[in-house]
DNA sequence: GGCGCGCGTAAAGATCCCGTCAAGACTCGG
DNA sequence: CCGAGTCTTGACGGGATCTTTACGCGCGCC
């Protein structure tokens, strides 16, 4: 499997140490981005949007913690920290701040690579998740709670939004007759599935441009409803 | 943050350590289940469906790396894999396996439940996020019930999907007609190998380039079905 | 070769599930 | 108190799914 290409950001303030990891990035194939301090880390952060950033935690200016936290405040890019600290309260304490992996040096270069891998691994498969859902000519803003059709606002009845919102919100995935019917009606009608025939025709009626011949909100027959989006 | 329950799955012979660790773990308010070889891990991690598996690499039946790659035939689950093994080569080997972090015996339980919330906090934003089996042209995303074909969807039945699951499971391995029928049918129904006949054609048809010459949907006379993915 | 066995294939019947329509009950604001 | 909007309930026809039945083929064995 060649991993794809990847833009790194390393922040480190030993010249040697951050010449010779992203030596090794690069040579892997990956676009590489370097900082001195914690100060440039945040801010190249910020500009490059890096795929994974792998940080120090010694830094002269402020503490590697710090800058966890300030990326986290805004991303949730992998961060691979890169220490000399090998006791167990600091990994911890970098792990809880936001790290999602933490190596020691002396480390070896196959095992820091391979954990790169890992990472980048885990970011192909979180990319994406906005809270506004498109399908065809319509659209569904889970945050401001409202559906809109060729532009026009389209009126939900509260059952009928808080149904659209369960399938919203596992876009793409089969939600069960019973999970839908508890999340909207409660656990006493876990078994009316004919309220979903009937509130699912009304949405599709609203918000599919072919009613009868739905490609958005699918019937899965003998489970449940599925939400497909555009893209 | 109090991180929410989950249900974990430990795959470790020493029962020391297995304890120890799974009591840790249930101290944190997870679930624990724990499997004393690899074959039981693999059964485990089919019936719980845990949130994150922790395997030992030196097991007594076949090596943890190989149930890794069962594991990963079938699921993205995060695993965390606890060794002995200290050798650079051991790490790589077992990320690149699929492995999803690396914590070398002896470690600290701190830094392992600090390792154990970065995996959850991983799950919790890919939730549900493919479990996908790809055979040829066809591809199964497990989590997400759907199936493709060069890129187009493919309908499934409850009963089809069921049937695929199973086999998809225990990628690889022959699943007996027993097994099958129990499963999907119900152990009423464990004698009736027609059904398999009939549903093994329909999936065929419905995923293998040459339905007449399955590549990934094997019989095994007498015996069962196997489900050979790709890679 | 005849035979049984296990498997693949096909198609028809039975069953369950879903979409649809319509009318009654309820709620809430005016 | 009234009415518009909303939710519930019932009934029915068509479709999807599951089950059943039937037949052909290859293989090994007596």
């Amino acid at each position: 499997m060649t991993e794809p290409r990847a833009t790194i950001l390393v922040v480190e303030d030993d010249p040697d140490i951050r010449r010779f990891v992203a030596a090794a990035l690069r040579a892997e194939g990956h676009q590489v981005a370097e900082s001195a301090d914690a100060r440039r880390g945040g801010i190249d952060a910020g500009t490059h949007k890096p795929d994974l950033a792998i940080v120090d935690l010694g830094l002269p200016d402020f503490d590697g913690l710090e800058l966890i936290r300030r990326i986290r405040a805004w991303s949730t890019m992998p961060i691979l920290v890169l220490s000399a600290r090998s006791l167990e309260r600091a990994k911890i304490d970098a792990l809880d701040a936001g790290a999602d992996d933490y190596v020691t040096k002396p480390f070896g270069v196959g095992e820091l690579l391979a954990r790169v891998r890992v990472a980048l691994r885990h970011r192909a498969r979180t990319a994406g998740g906005g809270s506004v859902v498109r399908m065809g000519a319509a659209e569904v803003d889970l945050a401001r709670r409202v559906a809109t059709r060729e532009g026009r606002p389209v009126h939900l009845t509260p059952i009928e939004f808080r149904l659209l919102e369960c399938l919203a919100r596992h876009a793409g995935l089969v939600v069960t007759h019973r999970a839908l019917l508890t999340e909207v009606w409660g656990p006493t009608h876990a078994s009316d599935t004919h309220y979903l025939r009937i509130y699912l025709k009304q949405l599709r009626d609203k918000l599919e441009d072919d009613p009868v011949r739905p490609r958005h909100l699918l019937t899965e027959t003998g489970v449940g409803y599925r939400l497909v989006p555009d893209e």
